[in-house]
DNA sequence: GCCGTTTTCGGCCCGACTGTTTTCAGTCG
């Protein structure tokens, strides 16, 4: 995608002035319109043809004639030269932690390096000639640095790191000498994927209470411990900073180390202009302390409303709770049903029983059981014999359970096959309560092509909602390229959903292409795909990415009550 | 390189830690 390879360019181009030893401000810029370009929904040659580049946050006149030539001549002419004489592979050893831009610089100059290969065996050579600021220490220390970039390349999903956070934090609780323990850091703002975790905690005594922490069975190795902080790595292979604050400080701190790093810059950029002064320790107007006991002492300070910790990355939450008007966002409780959930029909592990139960034990009014379509062979895709006995299944076990909640949906998951068709006949899908339709094939299409199978299957009246539709994994499949803006349109257009899938390797649609769809005014639907009742509960992912896109139940089609969603569908099908 | 109810020039968030420094530079979060 042209924006993510712009975005590249201009993160490669930060870190090559870096290098340089160029003005850090500059460097800075660099940074901050990579970031803003990643966030935009429509195409940079789209908005370059209308003239409308400097409207983005961080671009400016060089900037945007930098882009203009990249989209006209797919080269930076400034970029090259800037490059020139610089090894590639260089470049990417800055994200080495411990290794900076200057420290590879004078690398570099010394040992003319070019690889990680290089790089590992100059350091040994650098303790030997005595290099200036290379003692031991920090030649080791550059060593670990390159162990952990080797192992650590891959961030960790959300659902894989939550569920250990909330064990660990669990245990940390239990020590007695411990009154307050929370996570903070990106765990905190859900992000995706987390690199590392954070814990605070407060305590009488701060450093017996981490050596208590670094004794826990859950801590496998302990990297360093001080009378503040102790960093850990536990299982999982996760790196845990802990850090033991002060009560008065815990606020102020919560909030620094949750950061993101952009709204905290923001943040005390106003606070600056209002002769205050915000750091990890609290809020100072002089020498005084004005507050940071608690989170909201912090926000309450600037006039501005409490930000949920999601939304927390400098795109408009400061504003918007400067004027009141902040999102009230989804939460879990909202949701009074599950629309896309497999059973033992096609490739899932539990029976419609077993899922309508758990179903009821979450308190649900409805669940849709949605299963996969003939196409979907290796996933045991239903062909019509055994749709028509899954019919009849659910038919049964309705009388069976009476009157008794949750309600059950006889649904699909229908492919979008290449031409954008679905995989059951029209009049097959029209006896059904609910369709999904998600495309599952033929990932390598073009832009087009791939638009088009989605707006086909839009257009077909008997689609309520349409499944991860970017269909990426995260991590190992990019999401498929398509025309976003026509997406959403077609959506509003039909008034079918746009699915938020909750497993964490989905999480699909993410938190920005969510954004642009609520604002365009189409419906959403939060899906578990569960193919396990225990899986029904990883719906809280699809939550969290919600939340991150500043998601508020009134477009999400399974907050709505029975009544409500019925009348839609049947509505739908009329 | 960007940006403007202090500014079209002169700012641009803040502090801790580490190592190697004898007063501080580099890196990190």
């Amino acid at each position: 995608m042209l924006n993510e390879e712009i975005a590249r360019i201009f993160e490669r181009m930060a870190r090559v002035l870096a290098f340089k030893g160029q003005d850090r401000f500059r460097i800075m810029a660099y940074e901050r319109a990579a970031v803003s370009i990643r966030d935009l929904e429509e195409d940079l040659a789209s908005i370059a043809e209308h003239g409308k580049l400097e409207d983005i946050p961080g671009i400016g006149k060089d900037l945007s004639e930098m882009i203009d030539e990249y989209v006209r001549t797919r080269k930076i002419k400034r970029y090259e030269r800037e490059c020139k004489g610089i090894p590639a592979g260089l470049v990417d050893l800055m994200s080495i932690p411990g290794l900076g831009p200057k420290t590879l610089a004078q690398l570099h100059q010394k040992f003319h390096i070019r690889s990680l290969t290089d790089l590992e065996h100059c350091l040994e050579k650098a303790a030997a000639v005595k290099l200036k600021g290379f003692g031991q220490k920090k030649i080791d220390n550059i060593k670990r640095g390159i162990e952990l970039w080797v192992s650590s390349q891959k961030r960790m999903l959300i659902g894989v790191a939550l569920p250990l956070a909330d064990n660990l934090l669990s245990q940390v609780r239990k020590i007695k000498l411990i009154e307050h323990a929370d996570v903070a850091g990106s765990l905190r703002r859900r992000r995706e994927t987390i690199g590392d975790l954070d814990v605070l905690i407060v305590s009488k005594n701060g450093p017996r209470a981490l050596q208590q922490i670094v004794k826990l069975p859950e801590v496998k190795q302990v990297l360093g411990i001080g009378d503040t902080k102790a960093t850990v790595i536990i299982e999982g292979g996760i790196q845990v900073d802990v850090r033991s604050v002060a009560r008065e400080s815990y606020g102020a701190a919560l909030q620094y180390f949750t950061g993101s790093k952009q709204h905290n810059i923001h943040l005390r950029t106003l606070a600056q202009k209002r002769g205050l002064k915000l750091n990890e320790y609290g809020a100072f107007r002089g020498q005084k302390r004005v507050g940071g006991k608690d989170e909201d002492e912090m926000y309450a300070l600037l006039d501005m409303q409490d930000v949920p910790p999601e939304i927390r990355e400098d795109k408009g939450e400061i504003e918007a709770a400067m004027a009141g008007r902040l999102p009230k966002l989804l939460e879990v409780r909202d949701l009074r049903g599950d629309l896309h959930a497999h059973s033992t029909y096609s490739d899932g592990k539990s029976t419609i029983e077993e899922m309508v139960e758990h179903a009821a034990e979450l308190g649900y009014e409805y669940i849709a059981l949605t299963d996969h379509s003939p196409s979907q062979r290796v996933a045991h895709g239903l062909d019509l014999d055994r749709l028509e006995q899954k019919i009849e299944e659910i038919g049964q076990l309705r009388k069976k359970r009476k009157d008794r909640a949750p309600h059950i949906l006889i649904g699909t998951e229908v492919d979008i096959l290449a031409d954008g068709k679905l995989d059951y006949p029209d009049k097959v899908l029209a006896r059904l309560d609910i369709v999904v339709a998600s495309i599952h094939s033929l990932f390598h299409q073009s832009k087009d092509e791939i638009t088009n199978r989605l707006l086909a299957a839009l257009a077909n009246p008997h689609v309520d909602i349409v499944g991860h539709p970017t269909s990426r994994l995260i991590g190992s499949r990019e999401p498929l390229e398509m025309n976003f803006e026509r997406v959403i349109a077609a959506a509003a257009k039909s008034g079918a959903a746009l699915e938020i899938n909750g497993s964490m390797y989905r999480l699909d649609l993410n938190d920005s292409m969510a954004k642009a769809a609520q604002e365009a005014g189409v419906l959403l639907a939060i899906g578990s795909d569960a193919h396990s009742t225990a899986q029904l509960d990883q719906i809280r992912y699809g939550v969290f990415q919600a939340r991150r896109g500043w998601i508020e139940a009134r477009s999400v089609i399974n907050t709505w009550p029975w009544t409500k969603l019925s009348r839609w569908l049947a509505h739908r099908r009329s």
